[in-house]
DNA sequence: ATGCTAACCTGCGCGC
DNA sequence: TGCGCGCAGGTTAGCA
């Protein structure tokens, strides 16, 4: 489910309710997620929230002592409700507050996962990580540099975490085709310009589905419930076989790294 | 260093 | 209706 634009989305939902707020409880009924949910967990337990911020995919609860991590994998949400309504299926997770609200992590496929960390700029999955596409520091000329030498397809160095963050599977493939470049170009063999367009584009299409509350393709909904609507602002995710919105010509599927790629032969090159 | 594979899960849509 | 199959927004470990 959730790309940059969507944890993006659930970050902006979710931080008035938590900022300022105390993590009265913590409940977990299903500890089995990406990463098992440690006994640290309950160390949130009398925490201040300070602040609710994101760092690629990752939403980062900043607590008077320390940190949570919260990834929401493929499938997972959070949402805010009221103590008194029903679990839904695959609540895991359960963080009650002392403005009398619940934060509840769901996540059907556990892929997500619900980090304590002390220090959580140097915890091992987030040290390492690439610059922020957003930010300046993802620039053509960083781009350009990062790619001289590699035969990587440029789907895939695009979706290297240690490249940039944030560009997962509909926005890669985005991205390219409003750049006009092929997916399964080398990415040392892109060109200064076409570099350039493509850190455009790609830092656009981002924010475009920020705006749009992000992209719902069955079942991202935002921390009240609602579903994203850049879905249908999309050229190519999703659109196998269907005329390019550009040539008309039917968009073409391979796979990459086992995640599949929609193109259009005759517009990317 | 780079690059590829399998693995972690549930749910849904499709063809038969 | 039901069943089996393939596929799905992510990321890591492990091995060549």
């Amino acid at each position: 489910m959730p790309e940059l634009p969507e944890v993006e989305t659930t970050c902006r939902g979710v931080e008035p309710y938590l900022c300022q707020h105390i993590i009265e409880s913590v409940k977990v009924h299903c500890g089995r997620l990406r990463w098992p949910v440690s006994d640290e967990i309950y160390r949130l337990e009398g925490e201040l929230v300070l602040g609710v911020s994101r760092r690629a995919k990752y939403l980062v609860v900043d607590l008077a002592h320390g940190a949570m991590l919260i990834h929401l994998g493929m499938s997972g949400s959070l949402r805010l409700s009221e103590p008194s309504q029903p679990l839904k299926k695959h609540d895991h997770l359960v963080f009650s507050l002392s403005n009398g609200k619940q934060l509840r992590f769901n996540d059907p496929r556990r892929f997500g996962s619900v980090l304590w960390s002390d220090d959580w700029a140097s915890h091992p999955l987030i040290r390492g990580l690439g610059p922020e596409p957003l930010e300046e520091e993802f620039s053509a000329g960083y781009l350009y540099e990062k790619a001289v030498g590699r035969k990587t397809a440029i789907k895939q160095f695009l979706m290297d975490g240690s490249i940039v963050v944030g560009v997962g599977n509909i926005y890669a493939n985005e991205a390219l085709f409003l750049s006009g470049i092929s997916p399964k170009r080398a990415a040392g063999n892109i060109s200064m310009k076409r570099m350039e367009s493509l850190v455009s584009n790609v830092k656009s299409v981002l924010e475009r589905a920020i705006e749009q509350g992000g992209t719902t393709l069955r079942d991202f909904v935002n921390s009240n419930g609602e579903p994203g609507y850049f879905k249908q602002q999309l050229y190519v995710y999703g659109r196998k076989g269907l005329p390019c919105k550009r040539c008309s010509k039917p968009l073409k599927e391979v796979r990459q790294n086992q995640r599949s790629t929609v193109y259009c032969v005759t517009c990317q090159k």
